[in-house]
DNA sequence: GTCTATAGTAGGATAGAC
DNA sequence: GTCTATCCTACTATAGAC
């Protein structure tokens, strides 16, 4: 692994450990095993690195994300797999948390980085939910756009709920909420 | 306003608006228009002052919250009041952000402010929701703990959402999505 | 109680050798 | 590309005068 990619690595790890202003420069170096040198070589400062560092675990979240939504399955089946994908809800979502961060909204190229994620994540609940609506899966009046910012609201706020408990429990009922809503809203398809 | 009122104002604005590792005593000071020595008198640190912060924020929240849950009106009305709060959505929630914060998941005291206010206010839109399903409001297979950690986590969630990408409607159409599931549990009450 | 002065540590970036 | 040495500033706390 080269220096680049461990500093990058190092960063996302920090930023979601400790978020924007606890990670500093030289907690990256020490996890990085790199020196000040390497860090100023292949990055303007500590912000171009979070940069980097945020539009990698952008990435996996996508590609992650993705593997549940993308498939054959029905559309419910589908969001289930999303709400049932493997978290951690005491560290926090790497995005979520980040956009809750006072430098990284007052840096557009960092707050970019998570409206994009978003953005990306509500257009494809949105499709899913379109798709279940044609297919006869939910009630005609379900409202697509709006289900997808609640599933989303939901998994983050679950997030919140359970740090602030300290207990995963707290973000399994909310998901448990959106799960149930979910089936509410495939349990009456001909209702409107 | 005593120099220990305006101490603890200042600080639970600025830990508000940049976190706590972002807040530091110099900037505490300078809006409180106190030095040094005012600070490390009536408080033993950051942590100290930050704590006595929280409860003041914690208390408020409270306060405004409570306004909105208690009255004669139906479950469903008073629900609605909650949600419909006048908030800041772009600033975030008080103690959401910092139930978000390393700094203060870590300190006991800290996190303990954010576990007794989501603890409250749980139990209060638990007990709303409840006496709902008891007055027939509501389907009788509403599940009052489970719909009350969808709302706190919708609205935590919707805050998220609209910091990310810098636009209150992102948060607007997080919370018309939980009114629709809250008018959807109202709207066939004798369905289970 | 409140102030200013002071101090030690860490944050963030630069310089220059290799 | 990578390293270490160095620099300036800010952070957090203490000391001691008023």
């Amino acid at each position: 692994m080269s220096k680049k990619e461990a500093l990058t690595r190092a960063a996302g790890e920090l930023l979601w450990e400790r978020g924007y202003a606890g990670t500093s420069p030289a907690m990256i170096l020490q996890r990085a095993g790199a020196g000040q040198g390497s860090m100023y070589h292949h990055f303007s400062g500590k912000a171009d690195l979070a940069a980097a560092a945020m539009a990698r675990l952008s990435e996996q979240m996508r590609a992650r994300t993705e593997e549940a939504l993308a498939g054959d399955g029905s559309a419910v089946a589908r969001l289930n797999s999303f709400l049932d994908l493997e978290r951690d809800p005491l560290a926090g979502c790497r995005m979520g948390r980040l956009a809750q961060d006072h430098e990284v909204v007052a840096d557009d190229v960092l707050r970019a980085t998570t409206a994009d994620f978003f953005g990306w994540l509500g257009r494809r609940l949105t499709e899913v939910l379109t798709e279940g609506v044609r297919a006869g899966e939910f009630r005609p009046g379900t409202d697509p756009d709006l289900m997808a910012s609640l599933l989303m609201a939901t998994v983050q706020g679950g997030y919140v709920l359970a740090r602030a408990h300290q207990d995963p429990a707290a973000f399994r009922r909310a998901v448990d909420g959106a799960r149930r809503v979910v089936a509410d809203l495939a349990a009456s398809p001909g209702q409107g």
